[in-house]
DNA sequence: CATGAATGAGAGTTCATTCAT
DNA sequence: GATGAATGAACTCTCATTCAT
């Protein structure tokens, strides 16, 4: 039995070796600049034996992208004990922002890229999309209980939200902001969380 | 001389007839994903047909790219008439929506899409995209001079607001709000761009 | 009656202006980098008339091919007035080096360039070859009745001599010798010329 | 470790096959008429494959190129044992001459093929070429040392002798003297490396 | 389990040639 | 007679995927 379980733990090892040289591909040259050579490379094996890992490129993108949804949840639920509920808010936005910047290639396969027509079945996975989703509108209950946000409807607020924070990521992952020096974009993104915090 | 007219608006036309065909496929599929054989299958013709009327892939890309953000000035320039600045600022942004919605191709190339390193030399265009910066910027000053945003940074504002929007419009044409019904998602929006303005 | 000549006339001047045209293309640029599109180009019309008058792209290069050998034929002619033998054979080989050098992609078509298989069955313009080996014959039999060329076969002389002057022209036009300085080349080729002769 | 020996000469024979091959229609088809495809097909192999073993075209191209010169140089080598420089001088000439008769198409690519403009940056193989053309020098002078060749310099000899051979191997090589009768042929040349060798 | 050799399909691009006008 | 639009076949090169070993 301990055979079987080491067995069971060097191929999930394995995996995560290939996810994370993936991982570090996309960020590093874009997800259309991949190649299931490039991956086998950093890992230092030979690409036959990513298919023994993997059905195809497909799963491995697939793969990442719920990792990356794991991940992300954590980093939401990471900032759930706070008690004020606008603090939580602001957090919160921060938070989102932050995943967005530290992992760019994972937030811009969740939700920037286009997601293939055969793989959106697969979606059950948005489960974990709408699970965090669900914390937020959680937030904004709360602080609504508190009496802010007075007079707005639960569901635009939400939906407003996360538009706000998903067009600051959105822009600057895909370099439509490239043109703002970094230091005064920080000063922006930060200015932009406090002015649209006016609105609580 | 007829006849030299009849040539010079059938080379338009096949122009005009490339340029939808490629847009409509960068929108299904993807930049990378749209070859030069595609666009030929799609108006039925042969592969080198294509470079009888542009020069590269990148030409056609980079065309559409333009009158994309021809278009979009065109529609930003149409509610500057407006006198009141807290009426023209949301009329700007209901008609960035718009532009978004009844051009999804067009932006999805403009402000989603990744653009090919290579590419990105030639964007001298985002001149254009900045000549509308310019407007949104224009119109928030011009609001706050009527006594609107008080103690706001005006860079801070127009990010806020551009970001805001085009959240709204980068995740509903990469299919992050398909669960939603469009009938809700038009309350949505609607309920967003009245929610934002309070912000003003 | 005159009308016929004109039009014939006229067809005469197209093709000679479509073959000036490619042999300063094959030229400048090479032969395998010659198009038609570039030779229409050159002409101001367009590809399609090439094939008015042309019935394809190797039919160009045969008749450039035979003009070159009739150009050849002329060049060898010019010297047979002289009289001495000796001083005649001398002028000859300079003529034949002096024709490769003003029509490098002349000589390169006729001497130096793979034959298509489908082309050598045309090759009855190797009698223009012949023509002219025939001349420098005749140059060294009248040499030898003066008393030249002790002891040696005609048909070896004729060959060694041939062989020497297209040694040096090939090695030029297709650049082995391009590490040798112009100047130093050709005092090296007058040289060549001299030190043969002391073989008369 | 059989093993890995095995695989290793499958990796040589593989290459050698290849240059083989590319050789053949180099010779048959010229340089800029051979296609990956054609090399492919005649060794009944993928396209894809060739790139398994060699970079590009340019990279098979340059090193049959390399070995040529190799090959060439050997035989040169070959007849340098000689003592007497005239008898060696002799033997040099119809080395050179049999070398070219034995691989044409190695002399093809060596002396006689329109190298791409892009290939030639990497001539300092031509270094091989000059070492080859060091030997001759040598020869003569030694031979001029013994006394031959009174009063003639030792560049001219040189570039004579040498351009004298290629004229021969080039002529024949590139089809020129097809209407000779090969018993013939051999005569004309045996007796035109005679006839050159009263000049020393 | 892992490999490396091989492939087929497909990428962008060029070009000689044809043909209706 | 001349055109310009169109094509089909060819080019070099890349890549995800398979499979015998």
């Amino acid at each position: 039995m301990g055979i079987k379980e080491r067995k069971e733990r060097q191929k999930t090892e394995m995996r995560e070796s290939i996810l994370d040289a993936s991982l570090k591909l996309f960020t590093e040259e874009g997800y259309e600049n991949v190649t299931m050579r490039k991956i086998a490379d950093k890992i230092e094996y030979s690409v036959g034996t990513l298919y023994l890992y993997f059905k195809d490129k497909g799963e491995i993108f697939f793969e990442l992208h719920s990792r990356g949804f794991a991940e992300f949840y954590n980093k939401q639920l990471s900032i759930q004990h706070i008690k004020d509920p606008i603090e939580r808010l602001k957090a919160h936005g921060e938070a989102y922002i932050r995943f967005a910047m530290e992992f760019p290639e994972y937030y811009d396969l969740m939700f920037i890229s286009r997601v293939p027509a055969k793989e959106i079945e697969k979606f059950e996975h948005w489960e974990e999309g709408e699970r965090t989703y669900e914390i937020l509108k959680l937030n904004i209950r709360q602080a609504m209980e508190a009496g802010y946000f007075k007079g707005v409807d639960l569901e635009v607020a939400a939906f407003s939200l996360w538009s706000f924070v998903h067009g600051i990521a959105s822009l600057s992952i895909r370099g439509r902001l490239k043109m703002i020096p970094e230091q005064y974009l920080q000063f922006l993104i930060s200015g932009a969380l406090q002015f649209i915090s006016k609105l609580y």
